[in-house]
DNA sequence: AGCACGCCGACT
DNA sequence: GTCGGCGTGCTC
């Protein structure tokens, strides 16, 4: 093969192709799809991947460059995956080389640099000189100021100087140094005794290669600590040509100084049995079967997943499971690793860059054949899968936000399909979508309808705060809720206290005039933040201080409003001043491992309440937990989101779930406003199915999913009238060329009008089949590519969208 | 994206 | 007269 088709890693329309290059006769038979290479791409080098390999390129010979270098050994993305990404392009309309990069580890990805080098020998005129005088290159990114570098420009031209651009990876392997003897033990002892009698530390180290029973390497820290030698004795010894050194490969391990208790399948109750057998059939008979497991909580799908992974591992397969980033709790790890040991790998954010690196090499390699992990983990590069398993399938946080705005859900179907093995999906309270799917057939329900252990499910009440209020109880915890804390401390258990924050934040008011302090480059109020005293905004990152008085009327009465943990922690501590409490939030639990930390804690009975915000909502299991108190159920309610009731309703039902899991019955105590929305009410019930009902009315009625699919096009500009019109055009195209079937809301200001200075504007497109619609769009994009390219306008197309702020 | 080429204003 | 501003167009 002569020629390789490369998608180099530029982020523009028209450079969104392959491009081809000659393979030089030193890479010849080495090049293969899915391999990373350095390329010359006008003036600069970067980073691609090759997709393809040929015999002949139809460009004429002169304009085809040469590779440079090659940055894989073997290929990083398989067959498979290449052709994912094709998917993932044509799915999310974005780059191919942005789809491909999603699929690998952020270490993976290029970094570039530009080095000043000199050639010749002329002199250099005086301030390079003696810039240039230790140093043969410079970093072009160190030269700040502006008349060093219109030199430096002058010595290029002029041929002296030589710009070099350089591709450089994020994040390197990680070696050690390890020392193993160069000859046989007779020819050291030979050595041993002819050494200087100074020498003890190199007899210290020659002797203990001589007394070694296991030949091989050592690590060099290692030996250097058993034989109290030095780094300088070892040196003089390799000197001698008595030892060798060499660099081997380790891994960053996260979990390097833990142990996992090894634990065995439970046996199964029936339904899980039912559910299990299904599973395994789909494996043994290799269909791409979809299966939606939909159990309570508390009735042991992990179990479930366990020994179907079990199955899928015998089989001679892998497997990857995807658990929501926010559950991926040292808890749900152990599980895992406790029945898979070393067979698993873990993804998620929490791990560095270098980290991430490592576990996907071990997946890489071959040397994991389990991969539990967030999102992108739906990427692992096995290439004999046997399964893959979705657990609370219903989370948001499986699309991604940014390009390439992709679903995991769809991506793990799709992989399915190409190696015939099952996809579950598992949730106490799935997706609308998913569970109309199920009962039209599409995917295969499974229903655990009890917990383990014939448990009940809690008791759940609900108390009105509009009533509490109006007889006189004017703080944040209801009488009930306060009876059930003081019962639940009395009897030695704990309890479980759950803010809903989303939809709120602490902003800034004045109390006489109403003024709100906002973000001067976003229409978003800013968030107090009590590190500091500082406002902040979420969006562009502004940040000033707490102002003394009102900006609008310079009363002092200024404060911050909304009720974030502190506060409620604050308030407890008055009102039950004997109870511990633990505080979990972003503040408490931002250091590396103070999760753990506070629930490990926690778990001990080191502490009666546990307070927190969606980070406890789910996967939590302490056997003390009796009480279950949810501080306000319905903030998110009244957010701006078709989606709403949905959420509010998983989220009841996910923390209803963290309560009496174990032999002590639970009890949860719900604070509400809308005590009679059927989202809140149905909670009491653990109703899932007539709240299914419910909701799909209101789908149909509003024309939402899962009765009409969404596509969400959001156009910014610094002028109003620019992205208002825009918009409009682009909705009027979209009106002229689409199915009356479907519909287009809007043009529409945001429901965030103005992020850094640049207003944006919205049409959302709601269709049920359009098969036009991609190249519609695609149209859509070229038309305003030149503005899109000057950076005056921009344009985002999110396929079935889950934010449409 | 980022770099080269190329055409107009204001400075030694 | 040149330096340097950034508008247009190309990158295998």
């Amino acid at each position: 093969m002569n020629f390789a088709e490369v998608i180099v890693d530029v982020t523009t329309k028209n450079i969104d192709r392959p491009f081809d290059y000659r393979i030089p006769d030193k890479f010849k038979g080495m090049i293969k799809k899915g391999m990373r290479v350095i390329v010359p791409f006008g003036a600069r080098k970067i980073q691609g991947f090759v997709t393809g390999v040929k015999e002949s390129s139809e460009l004429a010979g002169r304009s085809v460059k040469d590779i440079e270098d090659i940055l894989d050994l073997t290929p990083v993305l398989t067959e498979e995956l290449l052709e994912l990404s094709d998917w993932l392009t044509e799915k999310t309309l974005s780059f191919k080389i942005t789809a491909l990069q999603a699929m690998l580890p952020a270490a993976m990805k290029a970094k570039y640099g530009k080095e000043i080098k000199v050639i010749g020998d002329k002199p250099l005129p005086e301030p390079l000189k003696t810039l240039f005088l230790q140093k043969e290159t410079l970093s072009y990114s160190d030269i700040d100021d502006h008349g060093t570098l219109k030199l430096i420009q002058r010595q290029v031209q002029e041929g002296n100087l030589e710009v070099a651009y350089k591709v450089k990876q994020k994040t390197n392997k990680k070696t050690r140094r390890m020392i193993a003897p160069l000859c046989a033990k007779e020819h050291l002892k030979e050595a041993l005794d002819s050494l200087s009698p100074q020498a003890v530390k190199q007899k210290a180290v020659l002797q203990f290669f001589i007394d070694r029973k296991e030949s091989g390497a050592v690590p060099a820290k290692e030996l250097i600590g058993k034989t109290g030698g030095s780094s300088a004795s070892v040196k003089a010894l390799i000197d001698k040509g008595l030892l060798k050194e060499s660099e081997e490969e380790v891994y960053r391990d996260p979990y390097q100084d833990r142990m996992f208790k090894k634990t065995e399948p439970l046996p199964l109750t029936e339904e899980q049995a039912q559910a299990y057998e299904a599973i395994a059939e789909a494996i043994e008979d290799k269909r791409h079967d979809v299966f939606l497991l939909h159990g309570v909580t508390g009735s042991g799908k992990t179990e479930v997943y366990l020994q179907s992974i079990e199955k899928v591992l015998e089989a001679g397969k892998e497997a990857i499971v995807l658990v929501p980033e926010i559950s991926l709790t040292p808890q749900m790890v152990n599980r895992f690793k406790g029945r898979f040991g070393s067979q698993v790998a873990v993804l998620h954010s929490g791990l560095s860059t270098g980290e991430k690196y490592d576990e996907w090499r071990k997946i890489h390699r071959k040397e994991v054949r389990l991969v539990v992990g967030a999102r992108s983990a739906i990427f692992a590069p096995f290439e004999n899968l046997g399964m893959i398993i979705i657990d609370e399938e219903h989370e948001t946080s499986y699309k991604q936000e940014e390009m390439p705005r992709y679903h995991a859900k769809e991506a793990a179907i799709q992989r399915a399909e190409y190696h015939r093995c099952p996809v579950v999906l598992g949730s106490a309270t799935p997706t609308l979508e998913s569970f109309a799917r199920a009962k039209k057939g599409v995917y295969k329900l499974l229903s655990l309808k009890h917990r383990v252990n014939h448990q009940v499910m809690p008791d759940v009440s609900l108390v009105d705060m509009r009533e509490e209020l109006r007889s006189g109880n004017r703080s944040m915890f209801s009488k009930d809720l306060m009876a059930g804390l003081e019962e639940t401390l009395e009897k030695g258990e704990q309890a479980v206290l759950f803010l809903n924050k989303r939809g709120y934040s602490s902003f800034v008011m004045c109390r006489d005039c109403g003024y709100v302090i906002q973000c001067p480059h976003c229409e978003i109020s800013l968030t107090y933040h009590r590190y500091g005293q500082r406002l902040k905004c979420h969006y562009c990152g502004y940040e000033t201080g707490m102002p003394s008085s009102c900006p609008e009327c310079g009363s002092e009465h200024i404060r911050y409003f909304g009720t974030g943990t502190q506060r409620v922690e604050e308030e407890l501590t008055k009102v039950l001043p004997a109870a511990r409490v633990i505080r979990m939030d972003v503040d408490t639990t931002s250091r590396k491992g103070a999760h753990e930390k506070l629930l490990t804690s926690f778990g001990k009975g080191e502490a009666d309440i546990l307070l927190g915000t969606q980070m406890i909502a789910k996967g939590l299991d302490f056997e003390n937990v009796t009480l279950v108190g949810v501080l306000s159920a319905d903030t998110m309610l009244h957010i701006p989101d078709f989606r709403a009731a949905e959420k509010t309703f998983q989220l009841m039902t996910q923390v209803s779930g963290r309560a009496g899991r174990h032999e002590k019955p639970g009890k949860v105590i719900i604070q509400t406003y809308t005590p009679s929305h059927y989202s809140i009410q149905l909670t009491k019930t653990h109703d899932y199915e007539t709240f299914f009902r419910q909701e799909m009315l209101h789908r149909r009625e509003q024309a939402y999913p899962p009765y009409y699919y969404l596509a969400l096009v959001s156009v910014s500009h610094e002028e109003v009238t620019k992205a208002a019109l825009v918009t409009e055009k682009i909705a009027n195209y979209l009106k002229k060329n689409i199915s009356s079937e479907a519909k287009i809301l809007g043009p529409v200001a945001s429901p965030i009008a103005r992020i850094k200075d640049r207003y944006r504007y919205q049409c959302v497109i709601k269709y049920k089949q359009e098969n036009q619609l991609t190249s519609l769009l695609k149209n859509i994009m070229d038309h305003y590519k030149r503005d899109i390219e000057q950076k005056q306008l921009m344009i985002s197309i999110d396929m079935n969208p889950y934010m449409m702020m």
